[in-house]
DNA sequence: ACGAGGATGCTCT
DNA sequence: GAGCATCCTCGTG
């Protein structure tokens, strides 16, 4: 497959949670030191504004006030189709994608691809790892894997330095399970995390 | 195979 | 000062 078919701003601007499902199967591609990098999203999860494990929660009492919101979560109040990139735990940056109406807050995680094109690339931005699975089987890993930091934080994906591809239409449809979210401690019950149950990319993988 | 613990810096209270 | 949308190493069995 060489041809990807770009999702616009359309294809975010819904509801997180059918966003969240429909990337499952999609490519995230970055142009990188002349090289394509290409991975197949595998595992995502939706964060929304009425939820307690999202950053954009803790504005909805300003919100309500009718106050501008400020901070790193500002930019999930946003147009859909950006790119919303954090660092958590000191050392690892995050990528999701902005959705819903402008006004609405709300963004996927991508937490794990499998990698598609750039393979030797990853591999050096991924040097010390010994299984290949571990290229990209977390949110953390793909973004080493797929030189995403900290840099592209707010680009809209129209700009196409990072950005997301429609999935192959020829290939059989993964099969999509869901489950809590991980690594949250609230909002626990909600199943909003999805993966694509055949692949060996999924993130907290058994063996 | 599995679990505990350390690294590390930003955001919000 | 606490709490993280994590990853890696090094114990133990």
């Amino acid at each position: 497959m060489t041809k990807y078919t770009f999702l616009d701003e359309n294809f975010f601007s819904r509801n997180t949670v059918n966003v969240a499902e429909d990337l499952i199967g999609c490519y995230l591609i970055h142009y990188y030191r002349k090289q394509r990098l290409v991975g197949r999203i595998v595992e995502t999860e939706a964060y929304c504004q009425d939820d307690p494990a999202c950053h954009a929660y803790t504005n909805k009492s300003r919100i309500e006030k009718g106050l501008t919101p400020k901070g790193r979560s500002a930019l999930m109040f946003g147009p859909a189709g950006h790119a919303y990139i954090y660092l958590n735990y000191g050392m690892y940056w995050l990528f999701n994608v902005t959705t819903e109406k402008s006004g609405q807050a709300g963004a996927v995680l991508v937490r794990a691809v499998e990698p598609v094109e750039g393979l030797a690339l990853m591999r050096s931005l991924r040097p010390k790892i010994k299984r290949e699975r571990d290229l990209s089987n977390g949110p953390g890993k793909l973004t080493l894997a797929m030189a995403i930091n900290q840099r592209f934080h707010g680009d809209p994906l129209s700009k196409k330095t990072i950005w997301i591809a429609a999935g192959d239409k020829t290939a059989k449809r993964p099969q999509i399970k869901t489950s809590p979210r991980i690594g949250i401690s609230k909002a626990t019950d909600y199943e909003w995390r999805f993966y694509d149950a055949h692949s060996d990319y999924i993130s907290k993988n058994k063996s």
